[in-house]
DNA sequence: AAAAATATTATGTGCTTACATATTCAAGTC
DNA sequence: GACTTGAATATGTAAGCACATAATATTTTT
């Protein structure tokens, strides 16, 4: 008598996914019921939820309560990447970490960080720059709005000791992240900053942030030439 | 009597996220047990389960059997990325999809490509190069180099018509994808092709797909400037 | 026939119990 | 003292039940 081991919920997943992938069920179908996949597999039905739950964050399939669940018309390559502190980063890979506040001033809000913060209005707005350095080189200059409204406790750091991403990360949640990646070529200030030549092609790392709808920053990242953004996993 | 509704397990994670924001539990510090949590909230081992799971996945916290629950030292930025098939993306704007094969043929695997796809030794292997375009304009320029041991049926695939981006896609599972995005500027020729000039600086998203420890592909996409990617949410 | 009310249904959530698994810690053995 | 063995423990997984919720389908009403 072969002991039949119970099913794991990664192997229904796996069978579900085999079955998609093979063109059983094709992109657009319709699965079976939880309940009746977990007849099939002699399983529980929270074993099926917890295997479909896996499968529509994967972005493989997608789920409706009464509609079903079906298999997503376009398939997506779904990643999840890690963006550390920077300070961490640097220490991480065994270099020096360095940190230089550039400036910090008030400035009317310029309408395309209104826009991208979702402000109702122009108003006054923090602007910091700032130069990371990674063994004492240019490793990711940023130039960073803040919402002083949203978050008053910025205005008593000394931002030329610390990081205002830093201090954020580590004293100001946020409910909502919005990450934007592109490439530029180095402005000749920018390049001027990073001490590279004018024109290098550079990756951008976009991020803002709000507490509920409340906007706290919104930080352009400049990295050096070379930097890569890889996938965790 | 004021009807106690019952905690979701959103509110328990976001309790115990507020928790950790709030310095209740600093970096490093470890969080009681579920079972105690549990109790806690008066809410059930597994809720508190659930709740912990979105925080681990979230990056907030570490969970280790026996060693228990503790906040994460080096607080993350964790963001998804959907990489879609490009037709679609294209599509999905609401411009014209269009797509061109510039070359195909076999290759004694170049060092650096057999690295990244960590296959031990050089071999034979199958490179295509195409061209995707949004409106009759470039949009996309693949350069992918595939494995034939893998996927053998690659080599039946008439390639002029359809893109082995959306074949692999839609014919081979992975299990394992690796991805990488920087910026370089645009060589003499890649720019030709992009129809750009040369030294623009271009977002490259670079993609290693392997089936098990059986490399399937590399494959570097070129975007055109101005081409940006975005988080889910 | 159009609109509103109602029933149906598939997924979502929560509870409880039970057992699995990975670590840690301590006792016992050589 | 170094190594092995085993107990203790916290998280991981699964079952099975009950009810919540949202979307759809059906019926009733106007």
């Amino acid at each position: 008598m072969t002991r039949e081991p119970r099913l794991s919920w990664k192997e229904v997943r796996d069978q579900i996914k085999t079955s998609i992938l093979d063109r059983t069920y094709s992109p657009g179908d319709k699965l079976p019921r939880d309940a009746d996949i977990a007849d099939q597999f002699g399983c529980a039905r929270s074993t099926v939820q917890r295997a479909m739950r896996d499968l529509s964050d994967a972005g493989l399939v997608e789920r409706k309560r009464k509609g079903g669940t079906r298999v997503r018309v376009d398939p997506v390559t779904r990643a999840t990447v890690d963006i550390p502190i920077t300070r961490r980063e640097v220490e991480k890979r065994g270099s020096v970490y360095g940190y230089h506040l550039i400036d910090r001033g008030f400035f009317k809000t310029p309408p395309e960080i209104a826009g991208k913060l979702e402000l109702p209005q122009a108003t006054e707005i923090l602007r910091v720059r700032a130069l990371h350095l990674a063994d004492h080189k240019p490793h990711i200059y940023e130039d960073r709005w803040i919402c002083p409204d949203t978050v008053p406790g910025i205005l008593e750091v000394d931002l030329s000791r610390e990081s205002a991403n830093e201090w954020l990360v580590m004293n100001k949640p946020y409910t909502r992240c919005d990450l934007r990646f592109y490439a530029i070529s180095a402005t000749e200030d920018t390049a001027a900053t990073l001490d590279i030549k004018t024109g290098s092609a550079l990756l951008v790392i976009e991020r803002t942030t709000w507490i509920g709808t409340a906007p706290i920053t919104l930080v352009k990242a400049y990295t050096a030439p070379g930097y890569e953004l890889l996938t965790s996993n």
